[in-house]
DNA sequence: GCCGTTTTCGGCCCGACTGTTTTCAGTCG
């Protein structure tokens, strides 16, 4: 237990600032096209300090720590500061002064941007949401210029559908849906090709809508459009061009965008629509600057608008003489400076798995016995060399936790099953929770007995839960830290973390951190787990099922690991299991020796 | 506002669709 120093109060200064930021740079949108490049510095300011590791004031005490983040200069720099120290922004509130805070909430609704928020500021004197819904009551609109009836119409629709907001989706569930689309779009008379591009190509862990990409002859492109617009599950169309439609689905209110090109076009236009719109625009600045024009359409010479060869993304970044960007880490990063030193590693794939280290039985909360699990394994993931039962521990209550007792039967049940499978799938161990105090809920004398060990907490998610996972790592028969931040998107925040503390002790300990492929857990998230590889951190992919299906969401696993920028050896469950135990014993040997 | 294999100043993407226009601004991807 020497390991355990106390860690420092975390403090929590990011959300709050990178909302501001955001915020700010809603203002200068408001305020014009003057400041367009204000906006994306501010934007991108704010994508910065939600994706950071630590607290802003970490980086903020150490010498360019600020200057070292993308996005973060002098001023924005001396901005945060000036936060820290005080606690405002005087920019901020003196251009509060100048843009009612109302007003930024209109340019959310869809299709009403700066301009129109404006015009209906100067001229009707509307400041808010509720006072656009009186004026529009009022017929006040109605006097306007540019405000005739369609336009009256839109804005009605944007604000009804502004209160029924929906949160963006769960990458795989827009993945069954965007398949789902796709195949029909397949189906469409005249498609030849037709692929998901947007967020879902770049599995980022939500999505905002779903994008496809499609080639067919020009002649054919009106029909398709009128037939994608009239899809069964269409609610609303929203845009029906000569190359491209969006429409809404029933139900879900989901927005799929479909864009049409010509066959030669695919690269370029699959390489637009993937995005992300970031990566676009450094893209094209790129190319601007080395004389060249790119588009959906492809690469052109600035000069005699004359199109270069090249089909595919791959030769469009060849181009440009980069090496091929996987779409998992086109963001707004250092993506492009790392290509053009043709550092991109390579990624993780699916087919590197060799086994699950994270699942329940009907001897916890699962849905399928043992042995179904070993049969289905064995048919469905040929590959695997081992899965791992890891059943909740007595605490779990509401998930039936096993109680010590019970485990002297559940090995003789594997040893069964494994004997009668032939060969060692299937590895005893648990899911052990770590408790309020930071120990564990079953004893040393069992754990010593397991395969592998999964610690991971439960319960206290609104306090900073450090001290606890620091001490599970502690324990040298703890061999992976489970859901690390104990996030559900959309429903529930991670609890803070010192995560330098705890890579620095995971790395110490020869403790694995998890990638929780849960849909709604995809824990650790990605920019994190970028930063534990960096600290050293080995990474271990479970896919916490609960019945056979979910075996499936290790795909979900690699996605996360692909945009941490993961390669295959710092995955540990990618390895033999003798390689596994090479990294257990080695714990073991840190926990019988002086542990430094 | 930020940023730098060429630039510590002068760059920072480019095109489709809508609604209202008499020739295009605004918004979105
Ligand atoms: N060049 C360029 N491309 C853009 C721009 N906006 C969007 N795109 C491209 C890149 C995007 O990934 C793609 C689809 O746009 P979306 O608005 O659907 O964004 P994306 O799918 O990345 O995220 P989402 O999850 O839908 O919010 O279109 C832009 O302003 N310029
Ligand atoms: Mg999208
Ligand atoms: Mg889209
Ligand atoms: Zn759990």
């Amino acid at each position: 237990m020497e390991l355990i120093t106390v860690s420092k109060k975390t403090e929590k200064h990011n959300p709050e600032l990178a909302a501001i930021f955001h915020q700010m740079a809603s203002c200068y949108r408001y305020l014009g096209a003057k400041h367009r490049f204000r906006v994306m510095a501010y934007d991108s300011a704010n994508r910065t300090i939600n994706n950071l590791k630590n607290d802003i004031s970490e980086y903020a005490g150490k010498n360019d720590g600020l200057h070292e983040l993308k996005g973060i200069g002098e001023s924005i720099g001396e901005k945060i500061i000036e936060y820290l120290h005080t606690g405002k922004i005087n920019t901020f509130d003196q251009l509060k002064k100048k843009v009612p805070l109302g007003l930024l909430e209109l340019m959310d609704i869809n299709g009403l941007g700066p301009a129109t928020v404006k015009t209906l500021h100067r001229r009707l004197h509307i400041n808010n949401k509720e006072e656009l819904i009186a004026a529009i009551e009022a017929g006040k609109l109605e006097n306007l210029k540019g405000f005739a009836s369609k336009k009256v119409e839109n804005i009605k629709r944007g604000l009804k559908l502004f209160k029924q907001a929906h949160s963006r989706m769960l990458l795989w569930d827009a993945q069954r849906t965007g398949e789902d689309i796709l195949q029909q779009v397949l189906q469409l008379p005249g498609i030849k090709k037709a692929a998901l591009a947007g967020s879902l190509r770049r599995k980022k862990e939500t999505i905002g809508d779903i994008d496809i990409v499609a080639t067919a002859d020009k002649k054919d492109w009106k029909k398709i459009v009128t037939r994608f617009a009239s899809l069964p599950q269409t609610d609303r169309v929203l845009a029906k061009g000569d190359t491209r439609a969006a429409i809404v689905l029933k139900g879900s209110g989901t927005q799929v965008d479909l864009r049409l090109v010509q066959a030669h076009e695919y690269g370029a236009a699959l390489l637009y629509f993937t995005g992300s719109k970031e990566h676009n625009i450094a893209l094209r600045a790129l190319a601007r600057a080395q004389g060249y024009k790119l588009n959906e359409y492809g690469v052109f010479d600035a000069v005699t608008d004359r199109k270069l060869p090249g089909t595919t993304e791959e030769e469009i970044y060849r181009l440009f003489d980069l090496q091929f960007i996987p779409p998992e880490l086109r963001e707004a990063g250092r993506e492009i400076e790392t290509a053009r030193k043709k550092h991109i590693p390579g990624l993780l794939q699916l087919k590197d798995m060799k086994g699950d280290l994270h699942l329940h039985s009907t001897w916890s909360d699962g849905a399928d016995e043992i042995e179904t699990i070993a049969r289905y394994i064995c048919k469905e993931f040929p590959a695997y060399e081992y899965i791992v039962i890891t059943d909740h521990s007595p605490s779990e209550r509401v998930a039936h936790g096993l109680q010590p007792a019970d485990f002297t039967d559940l090995f003789r049940e594997i040893e069964r099953i494994n004997k009668k499978l032939g060969k060692n799938l299937v590895k005893k161990g648990a899911e052990v929770d770590i408790l309020a105090n930071g120990s564990l809920d079953l004893p040393n004398e069992l754990l010593q007995h397991l395969d592998w060990v999964v610690a991971s907490i439960h319960s206290g998610f609104k306090k900073d839960n450090t001290e606890r996972l620091l001490k599970a790592c502690a324990n040298k028969y703890v061999n992976c830290i489970g859901h690390p931040w104990g996030r559900l998107i959309n429903r529930r925040d991670g609890y803070d973390v010192d995560w330098n503390k705890l890579f620095e002790i995971l790395n110490k300990t020869g403790t694995a951190i998890e990638i929780n492929a849960q849909p709604d857990r995809l824990d650790l998230p990605d920019y994190l787990v970028k930063e534990a590889v960096a600290a050293g951190v080995m990474i271990a992919i479970g896919t916490d099922a609960h019945a056979l299906t979910q075996f499936d969401f290790m795909q979900l696993g690699v996605s996360v690991a692909r945009r941490g920028w993961c390669e295959k050896a710092n995955i540990l469950n990618t390895h033999s299991w003798k390689r596994m135990e090479q990294f257990r014993k080695i714990k073991l040997q840190w926990g019988n020796s002086d542990k430094l």
